[in-house]
DNA sequence: CTGAAAGCGCTAACAA
DNA sequence: TTGTTAGCGCTTTCAG
């Protein structure tokens, strides 16, 4: 691996005068700039991003926090964050909690300044913790740090999902994911609440189910405590994608026809919820605009004294499909 | 941000002293360390990674090179590399390429010493390239470079899946995902093959549909062109699952009934897939399996001279459900 | 067992 | 304009 110096002697010239041709600096004689990139090219250089970060006291790197991969939503996130940082050269390093306290303190603890320049965070259980780098959250998970937040209005969002379902005339409307411990939980079953009574219809707290966790499997059993009630909902709001596919797995399972005797209506719109049989309907965060503005916020404090906190709020839109055609 | 020598002065002791400490070496006096633990405790030290690995010549990152992380195999298939890379003291970072060559050239390029210890490549269009650091193959992507790989046997798994509808009395049998320049696909395409010759099955060529991209899309697109022929087929198998969630789509768009009229099979084995309308019957490889083998691979290689390639057999199953059910 | 000091590859004062 | 040089924080000979 050709080093600074070497490419230096090989130019004749000293180190600086190559270090400037690298970094595009100031004013390099044409005859020295030819001579360099010459040697630049003979030896194949490539700067060393770790000297060349220790030197400049960054690493080129941003963490993104997140609970686990293999979730669509963080999935499809993660891409687009990579994306994003890319055009600000940082390279992403990713890692994934399980959505656990231990899993949160232990990846947030091993962030450093040596380590990354700046973290963006998806927390679904800590509430209190410290970085040394600027940080941003994604999602409504309180904590009691002040810190930037990138996301979309939940309340609104939730609302906007359960009066498209009342629009289509379900009067008894069931919530899955109600979670004692999530904020963004708390915002859409608020969303939830307000929608029915903006409507005009009464909260039946037997409709409201919670859920530990919010996979697939989740949502079908949830679902199907639903449909063991005497008095079954005609229409499920589901806090995320996952737990709406479980549901219409179980409400398939037992042969209740969605959208005729059951709507799904899903949050965070992942690219399966197209496909699926009956396709879902779902809130759709614009993730991109999420991952552009989070890297963009950072890329903003990096280096800045003054902390400062922000929030972005990021557009969504509803994605009618067929579990809810009328 | 405390540094080695912070804690040295600190605890009145030599940086050595300190260094020896926190890497655990040799015999360090029970007075001083007991200094050095208090002073590493009082000014909360924490290494400088950037400073170290730069001293010690690596990096501590090893790169995934994937193609989308919206696609749920590599998503699934990144957070358990991840996972297994943390036993090393690995971090991974991840380059998309979008599996394109531009994609894969841009981000192999800027894979050097100084960035990574090793890679793990999952290529689809590249065919030549150089790495400068230890690397491993997923996948069976033909390249023109003797290097290490890791994966299932592609053609046994696609003839186990292809026999299995077979032997559910399917006679007209589809294959959607043909691929001129992808290997994988020629090895999927080549087990379909064989299967229809051992059981005494003619192998009808228009049967055979290619898919330049594996995604959802790609897969009803696939299926609309087989259902659209005067005699179609009566099972088909999908080389991955993504193609197979398309097609099942596209078939329940034409009220053609799965498993009923057409028996369905699928390659990866996707968490969604076992929560669809039908479910999926897919070949499932053991993905855990492919990470860990990948970087234990790695980390067998890195710092070695002699290259030496190694192929590594990771286990496969195949999922049976009800998309071949009876 | 511990201290002093060199140096990993690079950037940025400071001189020239 | 370009060269010289001092570190960034750490590990590691080499003495002691």
């Amino acid at each position: 691996m050709a080093t600074l110096k070497d490419v230096a002697r090989l130019a004749g010239v000293s180190v600086k005068t190559v270090s400037n041709v690298v970094n595009g600096y100031s004013f390099v004689k044409p005859d020295n700039r030819r001579r360099v990139e010459e040697a630049l090219a003979a030896t194949g250089y490539r700067p060393n991003l770790g000297a060349r970060n220790l030197r400049r006291g960054r690493t080129g790197f941003i963490a993104l926090v997140l609970p686990e991969l293999s979730i669509p939503y963080f999935a499809e996130l993660a891409g687009l964050v990579i994306a994003a940082a890319q055009e600000h050269e940082w390279n992403v390093l990713i890692e994934q909690t399980f959505g656990t306290l231990a899993g949160e303190r232990s990846a947030l603890e091993a962030l450093g300044p040596h380590l990354v320049d700046a973290a963006i965070v998806s927390p679904e259980a800590v509430s209190d913790f410290q970085l040394e780098v600027p940080a941003v959250l994604l999602g409504e998970h309180e904590v009691d740090v002040p810190i930037s937040r990138v996301g979309i209005d939940n309340v609104l969002a939730a609302s906007t999902a359960v009066r498209h379902l009342i629009s289509l005339g379900r009067r008894r409307i069931a919530a899955i994911g109600a979670h004692p411990q999530r904020g963004t939980a708390a915002l859409r079953l608020e969303g939830y609440r307000a929608a029915l009574e903006v409507e005009g219809l009464e909260f039946d707290p037997s409709l409201v189910v919670p859920a530990l966790n919010y996979h697939r499997a989740d949502g079908a059993a949830a679902m199907n405590s639903l449909l063991d009630m005497k008095n079954p909902p005609d229409a499920v709001f589901c806090f995320n994608d996952l737990l709406a596919v479980g549901a219409m797995r179980a409400a398939a399972e037992r042969f209740v026809r969605v959208p005729q005797d059951l709507a799904v209506v899903g949050f965070d719109n992942n690219e399966e919820s197209a496909y699926s049989s009956p396709s879902l309907t779902s809130i759709a965060p614009d993730k991109g605009a999420i991952a552009r503005a989070a890297v963009d916020l950072l890329h903003r404090r990096v280096g800045v004294e003054e902390a400062g906190v922000e929030n972005v709020q990021t557009p969504f839109s509803l994605q009618v499909r067929e579990s809810t055609a009328p």
